[in-house]
DNA sequence: TTTCCGATCCCCT
DNA sequence: GGGGATCGGAAAA
């Protein structure tokens, strides 16, 4: 899924982005997925029909996306933790100050609400959903989107590629973000996938982590291995 | 530059 | 009843 490309169509118009960073969560016997506890009735899409979508709300605040991976009966799924916009950037940046204006719990005050929204019209278009809460927030993304079919050329959140303008990725892995409750091997496998050369990840790479980027790129014969 | 913390709600045991 | 597939601002170093 790295290097493919994240569309939504909303009223105001299409918005879309390149997939740069994912999670595997592989089934009921990953300590660290939903799909520990079973089918539930959040977690049943997973289990369903594959390139469906699985939306759910993380630390009562945030809405992370997910693409279910395996077949029929096998719960499994794909986190996007991060995208670099490439369409709409207007419209994100105004859907992620008004998503954090309404965040609060008080009216703010005018000043504040200044505030907020020059921070995010400073904000680099590549840090605009550079982490999984900031994916669903940057594509107006909530739970009811459940169940949509990714695949479909007709969804109004879907899955496109980008053909011959798509840049070479270079794919790193990383072991999960947070998941450290999973305990080993489930914390510590390399399950985060990245475009190692993008701006928009949710973190650095760490250096062994770089270093395994130019080994991939010698591998791969492109480049000159001197970055 | 790194660490810590609060916000907030629903899911699961 | 406990805690989380996060984020951004404040405090500490």
């Amino acid at each position: 899924m790295i290097g493919v490309l994240l569309v939504r169509d909303v009223p105001a118009g299409r918005r879309s982005g390149r997939i740069v960073e994912v999670e595997a969560y592989l089934g009921s016997d990953d300590r660290a997925s939903h799909a520990r506890f079973g089918k539930t009735a959040r977690n049943g899409v997973m289990s369903g029909e594959p390139g469906r979508a699985y939306l759910y709300l993380v630390y009562g605040m945030h809405v992370c996306l997910n693409i279910v991976t395996e077949p029929l009966g096998r719960p499994a799924a794909v986190l996007i933790r991060a995208v670099e916009i490439l369409e709409g950037v207007g419209e994100v940046r105004h859907d992620r100050a008004r998503g954090e204006i309404a965040s609060r719990r008080a009216a703010l005050p005018a000043l504040q609400r200044d505030a907020i929204e020059a921070r995010i019209q400073d904000l680099p278009a590549t840090r605009l959903a550079s982490g999984p809460g900031l994916v669903g927030a940057a594509f107006a993304l909530d739970t009811s989107m459940t169940g949509l079919d990714l695949c479909d050329p007709a969804s109004p959140l879907r899955l496109e590629h980008l053909g011959s303008s798509a840049p070479r990725v270079e794919i790193v892995t990383t072991p999960r973000i947070g998941v450290g409750y999973a305990g080993e091997p489930w914390a510590s496998r390399p399950l985060r996938f990245v475009d190692a050369g993008s701006p928009s990840l949710s973190r650095p790479l760490s250096g062994d982590e770089a270093l395994q980027r130019s080994i991939a790129a010698r591998v791969s014969g492109g480049g000159t291995g001197s970055d």
